[in-house]
Parts: C-alpha cells; sequence; structure tokens
RNA sequence: CCAGUUGGCCGGACAGCCGCGCUCCGCAUUGUCGAAAGACAGCGGGGGGAGGAAAGUCCGGGCUCCACGGAAACACGGUGCCGGAUAACAUCCGGCGGGGGCAACCCCAGGGAAAGUGCCACAGAAAGUAAACCGCCCCGCCUGCCUUACGGUCCACAAACAGUCCGGACCUUAAGGCUGGCGGGGUAAGGGUGAAAGGGUGAGGUAAGAGCUCACCGCAUUUCUGGCAACAGAAAUGGCAGGGUAAACCCCACCGGGAGCAAAACCGAAUAGGGAUGAUGCGGAACGCAGGUUCCAGCCCGUUUCCGGGCCAGUCAUCCGGGUUGGUUGCUUGAGGCAGGAUGCAAAUUCUGUCCCAGAAGAAUGGCUGUCGCGUCUGCCAGCAAUGGCAGGCCUUACAGAACCCGGCUUACAGGCCAACUGGUAUU
C-alpha cells in the first residue's frame, strides 16, 4: 500500500495567529472533521496545514491519536492534492478516532479535491433584519 | 486442592512497508530565512526515543529570582504516642497503646477535657453543682375485702323456760394483712429513652436501697522494678471524685520568608517608557545674611514596642540602560540505574565494579498490514459437573501521554505471573 511517488513537501502551521488567519477562509464541513481553506494568494510556497484537536474531544492520549492519524493521512495520500499557496487547517472531530483508515483518508481527499465556491460575502450588515 | 493475607513484578509479542523528533561519526563545505541574535538545509552509516501511575498537583526538597539591620512579643499556617531512617517530609522502618479478625494480618488525626469557654439534635424525668416518669420502700388519712378476738342481734339446735358444746348470717370495736386512692418522705437496685445516664461483678447490709461495707477488677495518687523512651509490671494508700466532644474555640511543644522553569540569565530592531547624578526646590518650627544644622511630623524595613537605618513633591539638564516579538541557555550526570559485598530486625547506609538511559515546544516517541497470544460473545461436540476441543464474530484492548528535576502520598487500572505466610480439606 506504499505510493510510488515520493512524500510531497507540505508546511505546518504552528503559531497562534496563523491559524486564526485560516478561520477566516473557506469552510468544508462533513464527517469525521471541519476542513478550513485559505489561499494566501502566494503560488511559488509549498502548501502548510494546521491540526486543531480541542480538549471537548477527549483526553491527551485520545488527542494524540487522531492528530496522529490525519498526520498520516495528509503524508500518504491527501498531501499530493492540496494546491500551493494555501493553507488547510484540519479540525478533528471525535469520530476521527473510530474511522477506518481507508475511509478516513479518502474523506480528507475528497475535501481537499472539493472545488472552491464562491465565498459568501462576509457582511453582516445583510444578517440584521 | 479450596478460601484468604502480605509483599514484589509484568501490563501484548514478532515481522514487513512508510514516517517523526533527538544525537553521534564520516564526506561535502556552500546556500536559504532573518533587522539582529541565531536557526535550517545535502549524501552515507550508527545509537537510543513515555508510565506504573507520565495523572491529581496534596506534602517535602534541589534549583532560580525577589525580599531580608537586630532583639523581644504578637499574629498567621502547619505538625502532634516513642525511638530511628532521611536532603527533607504529612513519607518510610521498628516499637508502644487502643480496636477488628479463628488466624496470617489489618485499621487508628493516637498530646492536653482536675486552665477556661462553648456544644451534646431527636427521644427522655434528667445531658452534668444531677434528677425522680414508672417502679420499690416507709408513714398518715380514706374506701372495700379477709382473718382473729370481745360484745350484740337474728337464724339454726332445743323448745316450757333457761341455755350456747357445735353451726350460719349481720353489726360495733380493736389488732393484723391485702387491694385501690390521696398526701408526705426515702431510694437510684430494676424498667423505659438515648451514641452516651455520674465505675463493673458478686456478697453482706437495709424499710427499700446505695462504695453504705467487703472481695476481685477498673480508676486516681505515691513509691519501687524493667525499658533510651512511649509504656509495662508490682506494692501501698484513697473510697469513686473526674461523661463525651480539641477534623469546636483553646492550652502546650516543635517547625515555617515569598514566588515559581511562563523561574531566571544572555543576545537582541524601531517606538512607549525606566534608572542614576546634578541644579532648582521641599510638611511645620527654631537658629542663621546664606550654604546649612537641630527638633517635631510623614512614609518604608509583615504588625507592635525599643534601638538602628533609609527616603523626601514638582520642574530642568546630562549620562546610563533596554519591556514586548524573536533566538540561545536553563535542559537533563542525577539524593541516577544495574550487579555484587559489608553493617543493620528493618527503613536505610556504605564500598567496589559497570552503564549513560527521551528532551518536545500547535508539543516527536507513530500509521497501516499480516501472524500469534490474551480476553470476550455465539454455535456445535464431549462431559453429571468443573472444563476441554472445533468453527465464526468482536476488541486488537484496562487506566492512561514526559513538559525543570528528584523523594513521597493519593486516585484510576482489562488481564496475568511469582514468593512467603494463615485457616480448612484430602493423602502419606
Amino acid at each position: 500500500m506504499a505510493p510510488d511517488r515520493p512524500s510531497p513537501e507540505v508546511g505546518r502551521l504552528k503559531k497562534r495567529a496563523e491559524f486564526l488567519a485560516v478561520r477566516d477562509g473557506e469552510r468544508r464541513r462533513g464527517p469525521f472533521f471541519v476542513l478550513e481553506v485559505l489561499d494566501r494568494g502566494v503560488l511559488d510556497e509549498a502548501p502548510r496545514i494546521g491540526y486543531t484537536v480541542t480538549k471537548r474531544q477527549g483526553n491527551a492520549v485520545e488527542r494524540n491519536r487522531m492528530r496522529r492519524r490525519l498526520r498520516e493521512a495528509v503524508h500518504l495520500a491527501a498531501g499530493f492534492d492540496m494546491k500551493p499557496g494555501h493553507d488547510y487547517v484540519v479540525v478533528a472531530r471525535r469520530d476521527t478516532l473510530k474511522a477506518p483508515f481507508a475511509k478516513l483518508t479518502q474523506s480528507l481527499v475528497n475535501r481537499i479535491e472539493q472545488p472552491a465556491r464562491e465565498r459568501r460575502p462576509k457582511a453582516p450588515d445583510n444578517r440584521t433584519k
């Protein structure tokens, strides 16, 4: 099951400010996790990814496991489909822990390949009724 | 073999593929990021990489910075049988005392309640200068009944009267007894209440009772003996006083500065702003032309007192230095592990040899697959049963992830292993 192509080069998000920036980007919901995507508009840089597992999802052992499985899924498969210059943040949910690995990988690939929808204009004036 | 007690240990294994962070060696010796400090990057090879609790952060230390003039008192917090171990402890070891268990063994916040104050719910008469609900006992009065005695009346006997050996009924009086009621007193044995009722058991004693008296036990005081001590034992005396509660206040003895690796040090852009020195100048009063000196105030050194020390608002000038972001150090060689010896009942100490064993920072130590093992469920078969075999399914496992480091405590934990001991049962 080893991929015949070399591992893709994917950077990591490490600072709180970077995570907060991606929160303003597009959100793709679905099973297992929520994917947040932000186009930084820099085409010649490698894509970067960060993982968010909140304390509500379990104790330290379970949180570690969720992060590791997601990281492995990105490393083995999903990383090839990430666009350069984009930042991705995976917000894990509890069922990441028990999901079959193949299903988790497939879900992640699909979510990344999903075409970028038109961003709704984030105007709070429209919401006020 | 069954049941149990104590102590210790393990807590999936192997293989394959792909990864992560740390470090070492060799070869290359340049590039990338950045304001700087600094960090990262190539190829090949090697090494090691979570736990018994890494957890809770409850104690104790190391380490770091801050604070700190002395003495006494006070306040606050903690500890609390004795001896030992230790860097230290609320830990550990060995004893003592009390309680539980047939036993191995386990549990104890275990100083002081005759220094004082407080509290003791409900129930109960009474919760602490004892008291008196029922009961028990004594005395007085009243009522009823019984027995005896004297007397009387009637019946019966007899019959003419007299009479009463014997019998019965009723009445008066007296004495005694019993039942009930009322009043006065004694009592603390018994009942009842309660977590707890002012020593326990037995005998004597008494109207009934009571340490009222006696014996034994307990208790208190004194003395002696053993023990380093906690304490234990014995004797004499006392004659029962002194209920519980100190995780209620309190008293006594001992101990204790504060904050924590996001500590702290160093390197380091801009900007806000800090410190030192000098000048001017200072809350009051006195002296002096003035600089200034003295006294009284004020503030600081945990509080107070005494002694002692320091500081003065504001403005201006000069000089020094660098919060935050980022980076490096701290950061893993340590009260260290393992093996053996010595001392000690033990906790532990000590000697020799040997080993280097995670150092992350949105946080590495993993992901997937296969085989086995373990567990569990279902079905079938064998068996009286315990159980065993086969097939299939599930979970690939409990509790749980280092964050400066040690020593403990506490809490969580699927399943399993070993040793010693105790009580049964069977066999010899």
